[in-house]
DNA sequence: TCTGGGGTCCTAGGACCC
DNA sequence: TCTGGGGTCCTAGGACCC
């Protein structure tokens, strides 16, 4: 049967070419054309790769140090992740996006579904928005558009990879039988949610394109895989099963840990270490409104290191009333890090995870809490609050955090905070 | 020598209760 | 000698995403 494989809605998928490098080639037009990585936190792996780089078959999250040789022989340029900038240059794309529909869901920092609510000229509206977003920022996006997420993920995908779509490709308007040869020449790995081993298990039992994971009996599939499975199945098939998310739900975890540069071994240099990412969470969660009813502690050695003793262990320390008091969670941290130290050896990670999180308004009193003390720690978490947004985030510590930080990973090679720290704003030379 | 960090959801299995 | 079964809640671990 012929006919077009839409008549749904219109869901558009917008997302960003290699983010993080388009975002330092805006800033800085040397890098075009040229192989460019940007390396996770302490320069450690590849996280977002140029196409040239890419061409070369380097993978999502190879670790820089095995890099060195082919990237000595095709120059490949590394870049240390500059968040904030990302981050900014997200906030922006993200408001830009918004012109177009009132329901957006903003899914990555670097892509956001937006519900077309129109009829015609859809695939040009795609066009216009890809010409906005290169003309006000810079950055290269493709769009896809489909009745489902599910299928403007793929349609996304095929804008991408296949140049005949000019940057948007749209399902909805594709002739059926079109659609479903271009979807049998597509590797159901490269369906959203299927994954590594989905993909393996689907391969051996047959199922190693996209038009036959579609076709599949969804009840068996159910069965064998998950729920999930049986949600991506309907969703190929345009019966949306995954609603666009237009309010951002509360956070229920933040985490904040890190890798450290060198071994830790000694206690106190851990406590440091965790005290530091506990303001970090509180910050985020003090930023969002809410409040930890919990907080996990875990240290770990690197497992990576197979001839050396690993350890890793980690502690749920329960709050008698939920809480953003820095100083209470840093007694907190000190009792729980006591409880799961074992010295001689040499850890490699550590972090915090606040759970149990609730919004910090409506929030029931704890029967046995004292008003006043209450009173005088809002007074005083406000007032670092404040003084943090004047003069930095880093000007208060708790005490015990240290000033050192041996630990703290290397950045060799981050580019400038170009649009969110004025010291760092980038100069236009005249003429 | 050097291998990220921050999330979500689902499932299985144990504890507990009636 | 007989040795239930169903519901709920919690947690750990797996899988996936970017």
């Amino acid at each position: 049967m012929v006919g077009t494989s839409g008549g749904g809605q219109n869901i558009a998928l917008i997302d960003a070419n290699n983010f993080y490098v388009s975002c330092e080639r805006v800033f800085n037009p040397g890098l075009w054309q040229r192989p460019v990585v940007v390396l996770s936190n302490n320069d450690g792996c590849a996280v977002a790769r140029s196409n040239e780089v890419k061409a070369l078959g380097v993978k999502m999250g190879e670790p820089w140090f095995r890099l060195r040789t082919l990237a000595r022989q095709h120059g490949i340029i590394a870049l240390s992740s500059n968040y904030a900038l990302y981050a900014d240059m997200s906030q922006r794309m993200m408001t830009l996006l918004g012109r177009f529909s009132p329901r957006q869901e903003i899914y990555s920092i670097d892509e956001c579904f937006l519900a077309l609510d129109i009829h015609d000229n859809v695939t040009q509206v795609g066009q216009t928005i890809r010409q906005e977003v290169a003309n006000w920022l810079g950055l290269p996006v493709g769009v896809g558009i489909a009745a489902t997420k599910t299928l403007a993920k793929l349609a996304n995908h095929c804008a991408k990879k296949r140049p005949v779509y000019a940057g948007v490709c749209n399902f909805n308007t594709m002739d059926m039988d079109d659609l479903e040869h271009l979807m049998s020449q597509i590797d159901v790995a490269e369906v959203w949610g299927v994954g590594a081993r989905g993909s393996e298990r689907l391969h051996a039992m047959g199922v190693t394109n996209v038009l036959a994971l579609r076709r599949a009996d969804v009840h068996r599939l159910r069965k064998r895989f998950s729920v999930v499975m049986g949600r991506i199945i309907l969703e190929l098939n345009g019966i949306s099963c995954l609603s666009l998310e237009t309010v951002t739900p509360p956070r229920k975890q933040i985490q904040s840990s890190r890798s450290f540069a060198v071994p830790v071994y000694e206690p106190q240099e851990l406590a440091e270490a965790l005290l530091t990412f506990m303001r970090r969470g509180v910050r985020r969660l003090r930023q969002q409104g809410l409040l930890a009813g919990a907080m996990h502690l875990f240290i770990q050695t690197n497992p990576f290191r197979e001839r050396e003793p690993h350890y890793c262990q980690g502690v749920t320390l329960p709050l008698p009333s939920p809480t953003d008091d820095e100083l209470q969670l840093a007694r907190l941290v000190r009792q729980g890090l006591d409880r799961i130290y074992r010295a001689g050896y040499a850890y490699h990670r550590a972090g915090i995870l606040l759970t149990a999180l609730e919004r910090a308004t409506g929030q029931q009193d704890d029967l046995f809490a004292d008003p006043v003390a209450r009173q005088k720690n809002k007074a005083l978490m406000d007032t670092l609050d404040t003084l943090r947004q004047r003069f930095g985030r880093d000007i208060i510590h708790v005490a015990g955090e240290g000033v050192c930080h041996r630990w703290a990973g290397k950045s060799a090679n981050r580019s400038p905070r170009y649009t969110t720290n004025w010291k760092e704003l980038p100069v236009v030379q005249a003429g």
